[in-house]
DNA sequence: GTAAATAATCTAACACCGTTAAGCAAATGT
DNA sequence: ACATTTGCTTAACGGTGTTAGATTATTTAC
């Protein structure tokens, strides 16, 4: 009676149909239009048997997130292991990790949550950008280089922002559940890129 | 016949009602279940004539959005003017701009889009954890200091994932329009946080 | 081989969503 | 007093995630 292996394998065949299905959509139209019809549709099914093989839409979610850890993972391993001076192993593994979230841009999203809404958003939003001058000013006056390039002030000013708000993110996501940044932490963050704006 | 100005008043209050009853159906029950009806019900009205005030419920976020901006702009602006000296300058700009992500959480995520899914995520996904622990490793062994305190290890990973998450943050959301970042200014930055861990 | 039981799948429906059109009722202009 | 505009509502459309019930196909038992 080997066919239950055969019926299983099938089971499993199609519940990779529906994680495919889905990242093939939001490769095209993005997770905004994903929906559990559109799933249905696209390996041939109508919408209710997705249920049997999660419990929901967040279900299938969860395990994109979970393939994309796991793909994650291997990059920054390979990258690891195919060096061995550790300061050449890191800044491989953070470059594994930099190409991941270009080449899985939609897996990235979905296990970091980067909001694209702000794409065109910034064009018709002037007040988007007011603060960012602020910024600029201060910063040109902070790097000792007399008169920089402006795109120079803007990679500092990009370099700053990340930093905050990668924390800023962290603390968010993280939210009670210990490593809580107190704000002495982030005044040796900011101090620290200060020093290395100078260099 | 000064009824036209009390009733263009009133309008511009229901305006601003709309706005007030979203941004507090978000802070008590979170984004994802802000709707047009719900708005509609806190400010006792039926959910049609919302569209009279905004062309549609992305309106009503970009115009938070806008708000939000406003409001950051300002404390941006008040903490730099209360000092002289640029470097105490940038610094007190940024603790503002991370006070003014916690005071407003809400408006914050909308603005940036942190999405808030990870937080119980993490719990039942462990998974998220394990290309923590690759870092976590050759952090330590990058570092100069003999056998450093765990926290330490997990502070200057997690300044490394800021900074690595906003760049890609930046780079998503800024595609195709100027600012693009190569991998040289990837290394770069990459060497900077390395020399600045071991400070 | 036929009948019963089980599994696989679909249709229909529910409650909600954003949005629009039609209609009503009150206030306004003349 | 009548006509017109305004403010607002009800009803509906097409969409969403999800569930229950009916239907069909497959397997099992005799």
């Amino acid at each position: 009676m080997g066919s239950k292996e055969r019926i299983a394998r099938l089971k499993e065949e199609t519940r990779i149909n529906i994680l495919d299905a889905s990242l093939d959509i939001v490769k095209d139209e993005g997770w905004q239009s994903l929906s559990m019809r559109k799933i249905a549709d696209k390996i041939e099914y109508t919408a209710p048997i997705i249920y049997e093989y999660f419990a929901n839409k967040e279900g299938i979610l969860l395990e994109l997130t979970r393939k994309g850890y796991i793909l994650l993972t291997a990059s920054v391993r390979k990258a690891m292991n195919g060096l061995s001076e550790p300061a050449a192993q890191l800044e491989a593994m953070w470059i594994a990790y930099w190409d991941f979230a270009f080449e899985n841009r939609e897996l990235y999203q979905l296990m970091f949550g980067v909001d694209m809404n702000c794409c065109e958003l910034k064009k018709i939003m002037p007040e988007a950008e007011v603060s960012n001058q602020l910024y600029f000013e201060i910063i040109k006056e902070v790097m000792e280089d007399e008169d920089p390039p402006e795109d120079l002030i803007c990679r500092k000013y990009y370099t700053f922002w990340s930093v905050i708000h990668g924390l800023i993110s962290i603390n968010m996501v993280n939210k009670g559940r210990g490593m809580e940044m107190n704000e002495q932490i982030l005044k040796d963050a900011i101090k620290g890129i200060i020093k290395y704006i100078n260099d």
